[in-house]
DNA sequence: AACCCAGAATGTCCAGGACAAAATGAGGGA
DNA sequence: TCCCTCATTTTGTCCTGGACATTCTGGGTT
């Protein structure tokens, strides 16, 4: 990985602002890497790693470089791997298993067979190049080519795989994601922008939204952009809305279906038992439908949730479901 | 508050199903008021409130009716009240307190003098009948009679105010507030695509974020249509980026200004940590400047951080910038 | 080869104690 | 009368160490 870190070399009376700088507390560590506070204390006591420090309060402080190993360490256990196994491993053994990990991790989830249309290596230089203004560009362009489902389907999904893969092996820095996101979502809101309104009283009505602590909104555009190619009425609520508002928003625009994303940020156990709960608190007549990259969907089924695992079938799902509607309409 | 929770006549055995429904746990309590979970636990402790019950694992079960009780706590939490107080009140009481404590706390921090040139009602009367396309058409229409500037400052800032203090006196649900998010959002970034780009090397170049768990990305386009009508360059990460990370971002875009936007989501002490922080690994010639509506900022600054209490402010502010960068280029 | 169950692995919860930081309020000086 | 300072209370977060439901693993059985 690039060292950003701004490392000075190491002088012997380090300072106490050098200090400040280098080390974090508990919370800051939770901040930077997602992992419980709960979760970093066992794993301290279970596997001896992490190893913080002590400030003169007796409260943990973490070195910088322990955070980098717990950031590339979660990204290693979305990807499947498991922590007991990860934690005894020594920090080159990490970083080996992160730059060719997500290759088999990727296999395993059946991403192979993508046919990927389009080529992605330009767009990613333009991300290490932090030009936002060419990216802007260049997506708009594809934009116009394609047409906003291949848009959505071969260009942008495949992309986001490839810019997360990119960051696991170190060769994206956090903040170029950030970057990256943020102006293909500028785009994909054009796109979106550019779909003919459809009718009143459209049907299905989609309720799109991400539980509270997934801030992922992109995945929920580019789903937001087929569903309307669709011809289907959309109502986005944006990311991290509390389950309790979802049911309220879904009963007061009598929506059929509620689709939520998930980015595997977001542990497996809060995924599975927010879309139990929801499911519970739904009318039966509601469709819930889940997608997104989080591994625990395809892994655990949930009753009555409905995964959507290739953005491609949903033209063939909303078929379903008009024609399921219409034969319960004879009914 | 309106009744949206689906209630259903209680009836006498009460199956466990209903149960399911109506009781959450620690973790879900946590996700829908955005109270820690230590908070929760020691709240009990303390002052008897919340009460929640226990299953058969011996783990907190909270009744709905608490967590309704709990959000309107935070809520007033965030407007300055205190918990003590607040929670060895009757419901009743904190209900009341709800209904006319906001304005006393708006008037406190110094939003009375705002000139509220445009009526907001019909804006809200929109948001309440869930009509998410005449509120596009409506925002559309004042973005093109106000033009961008006027826009953010003289509506969408009073508005999104208004729509708060709505919530508060429990006449918006929070799923309205989300709509109406959204669909500024989307309105917002049509505002911004039509300013036009400014020239190669503009400068300052501004970096826009908000911190992890800070989801409130709406202040953030606010601030750069106002940034880029003064001709800034701007960089924007989307929101919850981790702090190491706009470091480094700040490195790789050189920029000159890091601007990041706080909604009082985040508790008081992790946001003076968080810029506290940040101030100490950001370059002395960055500057660090802050805003938002979260009243840490106004009650007590952070040295070396830039407080920005009013969007109309900003213009004046990249003058001063430019005019003290001119006399650090003669000297 | 498919299935199933004991045991290990793992995240979250609990109790109750401690303490730094922030807010409050009393007292004294300009 | 107003403002500043300092002691006191309030409040959120952190700590330890234990417990347990749930999930995963690996071997044995049909």
């Amino acid at each position: 990985m690039r060292d950003l870190t701004g490392s000075q070399p190491a002088e012997a009376g380090e300072t106490r602002h050098t200090d400040a700088v280098r080390l974090l507390s508990i919370a800051a560590v939770e901040r930077e890497t997602g992992l419980s506070k709960d979760t970093l204390r066992v794993w301290e006591r279970r596997y001896g790693f992490p190893t913080p420090g002590r400030d003169p309060f007796g409260e943990r402080v973490y070195p910088i470089d322990q955070v980098e190993r717990l950031r590339v360490v979660k990204r290693l256990l979305d990807a499947g791997w498991r922590p007991g196994r990860l934690l005894k491993m020594s920090p080159q053994e990490v970083e080996a298993l992160a730059d060719r990990g997500q290759a088999t991790a990727a296999a395993l989830a059946g991403g192979s067979s993508a046919p990927q249309s389009e080529p992605l290596e330009p767009f990613l230089d333009l991300v290490r190049a932090h030009d936002a203004a060419g990216l802007h560009r260049e997506l708009g362009r594809m934009l116009s080519r394609l047409g906003a489902f291949r848009f959505v389907t071969d260009l942008v999904a495949p992309l986001n795989v490839a810019v997360g893969e990119a960051w696991m092996r170190g060769r994206l820095e956090i903040f170029e994601e950030h970057a990256y996101t943020e102006e293909v979502q500028v785009v994909m809101r054009q796109a979106i922008a550019q779909i003919p309104v459809p009718q009143t009283a459209a049907r299905p009505t989609v309720l799109l939204s991400t539980f509270p602590g997934e801030p992922h909104g992109l995945a929920l555009l580019m789903v937001e952009a087929l569903f309307r190619l669709e011809g289907c009425a959309c109502v986005s609520l944006g990311v991290q809305t509390p389950l309790l508002d979802i049911v309220r928003a879904c009963q007061a625009h009598q929506a059929d279906i509620v689709a939520l994303g998930f980015s595997g940020i977001l542990g497996a156990q809060q995924v599975l038992e927010g879309l139990g709960d929801l499911r519970a608190r739904l009318p039966a007549a509601v469709e819930l439908w889940a997608g997104g990259s989080a591994s625990v969907l395809s892994r655990r089924p949930v009753p009555g949730v409905h995964v959507v695992q290739d953005l491609r079938s949903i033209a063939g799902e909303v078929r379903r479901w008009r024609e399921a509607g219409e034969s319960d309409r004879l009914a």
